[in-house]
DNA sequence: CTCCTTATTAGACGCTTGCCTTATAAGCGG
DNA sequence: CCGCTTATAAGGCAAGCGTCTAATAAGGAG
């Protein structure tokens, strides 16, 4: 018989990270866990076990485990615009290529992937009934619409048939509602599918 | 001084219903539940809370909560299918006026109503995990997706600068996107608004 | 009116969660 | 090499949840 476990079982490895690193570290883990686990299973315990950390470190970097769902949307966001802009924004000699580009960025897998996709239901979610949420939602629409607005600014062609606000509008619906499509079945609607789709309604909405 | 409360309270009023009436009661109480507190606030006890029945009931008639919440969407699905083709079935002379009631009752206080609306966000959430739940999602999507095909084969109209799934899909995605754009804030995006895209989106999609 | 089915309540149990406190050691400054 | 900061682990506590069991009465059948 192997000797009796000890009473006090020797503790976890402890190598010691920089805030940062574990904030990241952190803030990863609930972004996998929302979108493997959803609204229910995301606790602060949980994230913590997928991090491979005791559960109490959580309340050394983040006030509560909603304050560190907050911060998870917000850098979710911040990582997102900053990489639709990488994407769109340099010259291109063809408007109609830029806005391609944007599309394609909007269903890249660093957003859409299956290990994330779920994560932004959650937040939606919260923030039709936590105002922390509703805010970060919204700057983060406003600032997507902005750039959808600049990059269709730029397409040719004076007369249209519909109003600029109006074309806008249903493009940027349009991109949600096959997101959404797409999330509840990424083999029903492949992505090559999505951006065609899309490429398909900027063609429609915004020439004569 | 009033007399000391009794030792054992008095058990709450027991009025007996119809299992029905009782059923229904809890689907109700459970959509009012997640649309009011979200996927982690509504549990089963909350639940019945709101129903103003004790939390043993629960069991009485489902299984375990989960089973209550697949039952609700169920039950929320096939009242909106049957309100939409009630609603955009019945014979018109202008065909682009069946379609426009379509979309009146695809955003109507019904479905998308503030006490309502934030139901779906969390069923949608669990039709990416459960397959139950990816079940009622897949069949809701793709009856509502016949009705719409149906819709817009009566309009007018030989050639189209799309292809006709084309048109569907982004016609769909549309409606869905405006849904969640309607979800997120009813105010920045009002009902007549959203409508009023629709049929302009229809008409710019579905004519040469 | 009585009895029997069953809708309904009440409570116990084990588990998990979030919050907080305490103890420990990792790794840098001296 | 030593000591101090602090990142980290561990555990206790109350509250809430889901599950299950037992007790009770409501209301129709006879």
């Amino acid at each position: 018989m192997a000797s009796p476990a000890p009473i006090v079982p020797e503790p976890q490895r402890r190598r010691r990270a920089s805030p940062l690193v574990r904030r990241a570290d952190l803030v990863a883990a609930t972004v996998s866990c929302l979108a493997r686990l959803g609204a229910r299973g995301t606790t602060g315990r949980e994230i913590c076990r997928q991090a491979g950390v005791s559960h109490g470190l959580l309340r050394h970097y983040f006030r509560n485990p909603d304050n560190l769902l907050l911060e998870t949307y917000e850098q979710l966001c911040e990582d997102m615009l900053a990489q639709l802009e990488a994407a769109a924004l340099p010259y291109a000699a063809d408007p109609w290529d830029a806005l391609h580009r944007y599309f394609i960025a909007v269903f890249s897998d660093d957003w859409a992937g299956p290990e994330i996709i779920g994560a932004w239901m959650v937040f939606w979610q919260q923030a039709r009934s936590r105002s922390d949420f509703a805010a970060v939602s919204d700057s983060f629409n406003m600032r997507q619409r902005a750039l959808l607005e600049r990059l269709v600014a730029q397409l040719p062609g004076r007369e249209r048939a519909l109003p600029l606000a109006d074309g806008i509008a249903l493009l940027s619906a349009a991109l949600d509602g096959l997101w959404i499509e797409y999330y509840l079945s990424d083999l029903r609607t492949p992505r090559a599918r999505c951006v065609a789709l899309c490429d398909a309604a900027a063609r429609r909405l915004f020439t004569a």
